[in-house]
DNA sequence: CAAAGACCTG
DNA sequence: CAGGTCTTTG
């Protein structure tokens, strides 16, 4: 009871951030060599098929988004702390032996990448037959446009105000949801190009075959590759714009309390280093509306839509990608691999930033914005080509839980910060649950809770020590002193674009501590209560793509 | 009384 | 972040 009012106080004092840190070492630089190997190889790939069949402006957005996340900021980062987690897990601990996952897996990836390349010659043979009637038929005149521009997507990061000054280097997320791109599959929606050959001349098809064996083989190589050295690295690349599609139609929620904010200053939260550039409406965007994305609807705490309306704009909803996606690399892997080259260092990251934004891409975004019906087709058709090789389709289920799983769950408190276990379950499929596992990772989001809201009482705090008086003047903007110093504690790598939904939320409880604490509340021993009850119910739904099981491996690699 | 959380500590 | 304690809740 009387616990409960004094310690957080006593460290409140505007200079007690937990700042000053070192960037977690984890990319070993055999890591980064292969990525990029891997990333200009893939980009060749697809430049040559693209470069044969399609109008150049047909599918490029026009910007070549470069997502190197190269400059980080030159910042401080988190403590590097060694996530100690897979060690001791005590009880269900299943301490394999992961090098020798990897010697085995060698061999046997090997059968299995004479076995694609067999079965994708297949394929192009079936592409080739469904390309060649059509081709005259066609004519020259006809290459319509299929890609729907993608402008709506990119206004969403290009016009937001905050986005553009305030995280420059944070390019993770350009396009619309999705998340994983996979080699294996991305080629073949390639491969169904042809169909958009303008002509039926016999000489593009050659040179189209040609081209397509070897693009093939190089795909296939680099998936092997890729899968034998760090198969999600990058591969997922959240995107954030898209959450608010993972729910019905609330594009809007604003719960009772929350209104617009229209000052035109956000003072306490907004340092001196911000200096508002010029034709950037700081501070007059509503906090409620700043931007045309959807927010993340708010929703009550009710179980998780296990899958979202597959009619949804976005395309994270295509599960079965997704799926197909993780028996692919599952196979190849036989089961998570977590080989180490040791190699030659770093190459430049120029071919890759330049064919990057296609390069993270995912293959169900590109079926949609791309590749209307072809996708589905060869999609379908390859399947049973593949595998003869059967696999346990969830095939890296884990007990213990990873590095990447404890990021995941971070980037998940973006969204909810009271997750059911449930809920949890739902998200981290590649994860045994048992007692255990469940109360640690509840014991997560509640030290997620604990961190967050001493950020949000500590800066409350500053803010009435710095004589502002109206609660709606305070604001958690992404220039914001705590918006940084929580996107270091929950977003490190900037693996994801934080939510907008999020900084509606930590400007309410920014401001709910701040009426509580000017109001003299908090010589109440549990003045806080009320706003954890508060905030409770403001969990927004988790876009999907946050469900893939590869997210966190991913994550963890990265 | 058990479970869920907050709070404290290391 | 994990462990432990203490409260609260149902």
């Amino acid at each position: 009871m009387e616990r409960e009012g004094s310690p957080p106080t006593a460290e409140l004092g505007r200079d007690s951030l937990p700042s000053g840190q070192l960037p977690s070492s984890s990319l070993t630089d055999a890591d980064w060599f292969w990525d990029e190997n891997i990333q200009a190889k893939r980009a060749r790939v697809e430049t040559i098929v693209r470069g044969m069949c399609l109008s150049p402006s047909a599918m490029l957005p026009g910007s070549e988004r470069a997502r190197e996340s190269s400059c980080y900021p030159g910042k401080s980062r988190e403590r590097k702390r060694k996530q100690s987690l897979p060690t001791h897990q005590g009880p269900q601990k299943s301490g394999p032996a992961w090098d020798h996952r990897l010697k085995k897996g060698g061999t046997r990836v090997k059968e299995q990448l004479h076995l694609l390349k067999q079965q994708l010659r297949h394929l192009q043979e079936h592409v080739l037959q469904a390309t060649e009637p059509r081709a005259p038929a066609q004519g020259s005149g006809g290459t319509e446009q299929r890609s729907p521009p993608r402008a709506k997507q990119r206004s969403n990061f290009l016009s937001s105000p905050w986005t553009v000054e305030s995280k420059p280097h944070q390019n993770s997320n350009k396009d619309i949801c999705g998340a994983v791109k996979s080699r294996t599959v991305e080629v073949q929606p390639q491969a169904e190009e042809p169909m958009l050959c303008p002509s039926g001349s016999q000489a593009l098809v050659e040179a189209l075959r040609k081209e397509l064996n070897r693009a093939v083989s190089q795909a296939v190589d680099s998936v092997l590759q890729q899968v034998l050295l760090g198969p999600l690295r990058h591969l997922t690349r959240q995107e954030p714009s898209c959450q608010g599609l993972a729910s019905e139609g609330r594009s809007h929620a604003s719960p009772p309390g929350r209104s617009a904010h229209k000052d035109p200053l956000a003072l306490t939260t907004l340092p001196r280093r911000v200096q508002p550039q010029a034709g950037v409406p700081l501070g007059n965007s509503s906090l409620a509306t700043p931007l045309d994305s959807p927010m993340c609807p708010v929703s009550p705490r009710t179980v998780p839509k296990p899958y979202q309306s597959p009619l949804a704009n976005c395309p994270l909803t295509a599960v079965p990608s997704h799926i197909w996606e993780n028996q692919i690399l599952s196979q190849l892997l036989g089961r998570g691999s977590d080989g180490h080259w040791s190699g030659s260092p770093p190459q430049d990251s120029l071919s890759q930033s330049r064919t990057s934004p296609e390069a993270t891409q995912q293959p169900w975004v590109l079926s949609q914005q791309q590749l209307p019906l072809s996708f589905t087709t060869v999609h379908l058709e390859s399947r049973p080509l593949l595998p003869s090789v059967k696999m346990e389709q969830a095939s890296h289920i884990q007990e213990g839980l990873s590095p990447g799983h404890l990021k995941k769950a971070k980037l998940m408190f973006f969204f909810a910060r009271y997750p059911s276990s449930s809920l949890l379950k739902a998200y981290f499929p590649d994860v045994q649950f048992n007692r255990c596992i469940t109360s640690q990772m509840i014991k997560w989001f509640s030290n997620f809770r604990e961190f967050y809201y001493i950020q949000m009482e500590k800066y409350a705090r500053q803010a009435i020590s710095d004589g502002v008086t109206n609660p709606k003047m305070l604001s958690v903007l992404r220039d914001s002193e705590i918006f940084r110093v929580l996107n270091t504690h929950y977003n490190k790598g900037n693996d994801l674009e934080v939510p907008d939904c999020f900084l509606e939320i930590a400007t309410l409880t920014l401001q709910e501590f701040f009426r509580a604490v000017s109001a003299g509340k908090d010589t109440d021993p549990s003045w806080k209560k009320p706003i954890y009850k508060i905030i409770s119910k403001l969990d927004s739904d988790i876009p999907e793509i946050l469900k893939s099981s590869n997210y966190s491996q991913e994550l963890f690699r990265s």
